[in-house]
DNA sequence: CTGCATCCGCCTCGATACTG
DNA sequence: CAGTATCGAGGCGGATGCAG
């Protein structure tokens, strides 16, 4: 059965995006979403603790909503793949821009913690500053426990994609816990490759090109003391 | 008491994030805080339902977590306000980002929903375009339901503030539901003005310049219908 | 097997009453 | 004014059932 969603009852932008993607669960299904169509279960399987009555509710509310909509799955058979909507990929900047706000509270892993290479590709795309992205047309390619993806610069403006890149100028081969750790300022690219943890094939100039439109080259804001 | 927050114990920024802001009614409190220090008292006039109980367990448990802090209130007196710490000034730019994709599932005004001027002044901070703010030095000044603020614009850079502009290029005064309405698309500033409800005086071509960084020039995105 | 719906115990929420 | 204590209602999480 579908519940009765509590509204907040204000005339506001704010409290009407939070009467829509405010409930527990909502937004982290939409960051699955901004990776591309997924399945029911494929859902079920990225978010554990979810569960499949609250999926299954919150996956309705946001197709009733317009944020999201079925199509047929990409493999063939009946399956149906759940996809965002024009008005759901709006969602990608504030998505993006909660999570790099929220990396500064990520501490070490904890052992109970869930991690995803998926995780990963959002943090770069999280990571990318528009205003220091260089006037070069390059591509830089990474490789996070298996899965692979890449960003792309081409006239001043960087875009984050899934798969390889073509003629990468780098290659930056790491695990996710690394990545993650890297992304939120609590490593350095120096101290990874020291440790071991990364490793870097390819031009050092778009290293360093790539790594201050990631904003890695700043002095490091102190981490969050939890 | 305090509570025990409930975690998705996923090693996210996105999740992380969510951990401290993503229960119900804590990203209004920031809004609230986003216009300035608030007591107590305030924030729960400014939050109609959310229960003194609920109100006082999210602002103990922001200040644990670094995101709110306690200070004397301006008023002189023993009183605290509560405002926002640098890390908390940082979800200014998702809240606002937030607001602005909300304001597309605004539709008519309800009559039980509350409305307050103090959030068409956030909706103008949510729909400055960056990117097409003019090289001209000018403020704006607006007065909703008896509150002023402007927009200053230097450098091609515009910043909102509370407060009467020294010299404003032209001064825009309407009600908040018309104002939110028109920051919404759901009402050209043409059509408000042709129905009195918005009062237009300075100079026009500012007008323009200003409805260009607003985004009030472009083709209106259908509302969405809910 | 996929894609849900139902049931149930617990915890969060919202409202009211109460205190320094 | 600035909260704390209490309690009913309902959202949430986990297990299970079930149809296509």
């Amino acid at each position: 059965m579908a519940h009765r969603r509590r509204e907040y009852g204000q005339y506001c932008g704010l409290a009407a995006a939070m009467d829509v993607i405010g409930e527990r669960w909502t937004l982290l299904i939409v960051r699955e979403l901004l990776l591309g169509p997924r399945r029911y279960n494929e859902l079920l399987e990225d978010l554990p603790g979810i569960g499949t009555n609250l999926l299954a509710d919150r996956l309705r509310t946001l197709v009733e909503l317009g944020v999201l909509r079925q199509r047929p799955a990409r493999d063939g058979g009946r399956a149906m793949a759940y996809e965002l909507t024009p008005i759901g990929e709006r969602l990608r900047g504030p998505v993006l821009q909660l999570a790099g706000w929220g990396m500064s509270f990520l501490g070490d892993p904890q052992p109970g913690a869930t991690m995803r290479p998926r995780w990963g590709f959002l943090a770069v795309q999280a990571l990318i500053d528009p205003n220091k992205v260089g006037p070069v047309d390059e591509d830089y390619e990474f490789r996070v426990d298996g899965e692979v993806f890449h960003v792309a610069v081409r006239g001043g403006r960087a875009i984050a994609e899934s798969g390889a890149a073509v003629d990468p100028a780098f290659v930056a081969t790491t695990d996710t816990a690394t990545f993650i750790q890297i992304g939120s300022h609590r490593l350095t690219p120096f101290e990874a490759v020291a440790s071991g943890r990364l490793n870097l094939q390819g031009e050092r100039d778009a290293l360093i090109r790539c790594s201050t439109a990631l904003g890695m080259m700043d002095a490091s804001p102190a981490p969050v003391s939890a």
